[in-house]
DNA sequence: TCGTGGTTTGGATTATAGTCCTAAATTTTC
DNA sequence: GAAAATTTAGGACTATAATCCAAACCACGA
């Protein structure tokens, strides 16, 4: 059972999260958060004594939504080709998203990689979670030598789609893209 | 000849500019355009009243300066792949750069995308341009029915790249990028 | 019941950003 | 060479951000 503070708390994370996404994270004032929260201002302190705490939570929960959603993925998908699927059809299922504020992990990471190092390297962490995971997949597939530059890859592909696609506002680009990934995708399978 | 006036704003312009890059435009203050541009503080407001006109005068310039490089490199190369080739190798050339900082026009767009829809129209401009340039390069290659979605895969393999090998701090990522999309160019003009 | 630690408030404080103003200096024009 | 226009210069002003504070509140065990 989760305390009154611990509901409080994530209702910040979460708002945070949400804000950070869609307007940045140098964008987003702690008055952007509080309202958002509904917490009162001075409330905020408590739980996180400055916004670079505050990102550093938001990254964390990420990763913990994340991780879970992998080991989710790998329990229910035997095949390695379609649980790297999966992976390319969260892409095309956040098209709305992506074309209003691109991807949540590149453009944060692109955000902090400009003159903050510290905190780039805790983004950095979210990418090293996807690369890994995928990188295991491409393993399994029988590509163990390839794994990390195909994962590597995989990776730079979409995000130069949504990065294309969100600059267009052209969820046809994200579309035609994804379908492009799968078929290269099920090419390495055969051909594994 | 350029008066002093014009050297002035001149030095504003390419003070803001190199700023943007390095540190983001929402990160970037007056003060350290000011001290950049070593111009007194309340000097730059008679030149740009606000900073949303810093930046479109910033990217005016990128613009000039980009449509001069590609209108030269359409004067001295004569091969429609040549001309390709040359794009990417302004990548290449760039590696220490986009290590540090990410793609000019790629960050520029991600960053003012979410959330400052006016100035993000602005930014968009200069993909415009690089894409129109690419399209016509393939055209002349032999595809111009394909045009348009030639240039626009190209622009994402780029900044796909950039992406990760940013993220990663890794060169080589970029090196190997850059030739594989130079031997799919390769490719398409062997066969167009 | 009382008190103590965790939690809640809203406003106060400080720093920094963006913007404006006005007077002096300089350049241009006649 | 004087008047007019442009440019310089530095500080003042306002808005907004981040951060802090101290009093009030609440829950729960002694």
């Amino acid at each position: 059972m989760t305390t009154k503070s611990e509901r409080t708390q994530q209702r910040i994370i979460d708002a945070a999260n949400q804000l950070f996404y869609r307007k940045g994270y140098n964008r987003t004032s702690f008055t952007d958060v509080v309202d958002e929260a509904e917490v009162p201002r001075g409330n905020i302190y408590y739980y996180f004594k400055t916004k670079e705490e505050m990102l550093r939570a938001v990254i964390k929960h990420r990763m913990e939504t994340t991780t879970l959603m992998l080991s989710e993925w790998e329990k229910s998908i035997k095949n390695p080709l379609d649980r790297l699927e999966r992976f390319v059809q969260i892409m095309y299922d956040s098209t709305p998203a992506l074309l209003r504020s691109g991807c949540p992990m590149g453009s944060l990471n692109v955000e902090l990689a400009k003159d903050q190092p510290e905190l780039k390297s805790d983004a950095k962490q979210l990418f090293d979670l996807f690369q890994q995971w995928l990188a295991k997949q491409f393993a399994q597939m029988g590509y163990p030598e390839e794994a990390r530059e195909l994962s590597l890859e995989l990776l730079a592909r979409g995000q130069g789609i949504i990065v294309i696609a969100q600059v267009y506002q052209d969820p046809g680009f994200l579309e035609r893209g994804t379908k492009e990934i799968n078929r290269w995708l099920e090419n390495l399978d055969r051909y594994a």
